[in-house]
DNA sequence: TATGCGATATTCT
DNA sequence: GAATATCGCATAG
């Protein structure tokens, strides 16, 4: 029988110097958004108190009217989130496995969003373990189903204020950010060629390494 | 570390 | 019925 190590960060003692983003602070723009948004922190409040955070290190813009973008074909039932106003949470399910969150990214009424697709763990780093399978702490939330999973984010979130007091909100960064590197978008078969990928270079925690 | 492939649920055609 | 903003496992190097 394997001993689990207990985590250091169980009480999440940086979670007190989080400072809760205001939507003011949000550019009202996809793509500056997608950017503005690497290096700041994603967390996750439960009802008990202990906080979960990662800080945000990679990121895809899915800017208005994007053929690969779900806001495409216009508001339906389930992509209704993406037409909100800036700062709220767009959460879907894909491929039969994986929860994926963005975050909206326009004025009300233009579907657009910003994908989260990576985390560097932060604080409960346990918790997010338990929540993954015991997955190695580089795999936690390496990866936009991972991210959601480690975050305990699903569709109950869809449509939630990220600037709000619910459970998922974002914070401001809680260290400078290394340099700001842009790619091709992954996983997707329209609009291939865009560079609105963003990460931190040099970061671990990304889903994918630069080519 | 890198690549390949099957599984899986929801949505739109 | 087809496609999908992926993951985890297997295999090879």
């Amino acid at each position: 029988m394997k001993t689990r190590k207990r985590s250091r960060a169980a009480n999440a003692p940086a979670a007190a110097k989080l400072r809760r983003l205001r939507r003011a602070e949000l550019p009202a723009d996809t793509v500056r958004l997608a950017r503005y948004l690497i290096g700041k922190t994603l967390v996750h409040s439960t009802r008990s108190g202990v906080v979960a955070s990662g800080r945000i290190v990679e990121t895809e813009a899915y800017p208005p009217g994007d053929p690969s973008g779900h806001a495409f074909r216009g508001k339906t039932v389930s992509n209704g989130s993406l037409f909100l106003e800036r700062g709220f949470a767009y959460v879907y399910f894909a491929y039969g496995s994986s929860f994926m969150m963005n975050v909206s990214s326009e004025r009300p009424g233009i579907g657009a969003g910003v994908l989260i697709r990576a985390l560097e763990p932060l604080d409960s780093i346990g918790l997010m373990r338990r929540r993954r399978g015991g997955a190695p702490l580089r795999d936690l939330a390496r990866g936009p189903g991972r991210a959601a999973a480690a975050m305990a984010i699903d569709r109950r979130c869809d449509g939630l204020d990220l600037c709000g007091t619910h459970s998922i909100w974002l914070a401001a960064a809680t260290r400078r950010r290394g340099g700001l590197a842009v790619s091709p978008r992954i996983g997707i078969t329209r609009a291939v060629e865009h560079p609105l990928r963003f990460y931190e270079r040099g970061s671990r925690f990304v889903s994918r390494t630069s080519r």
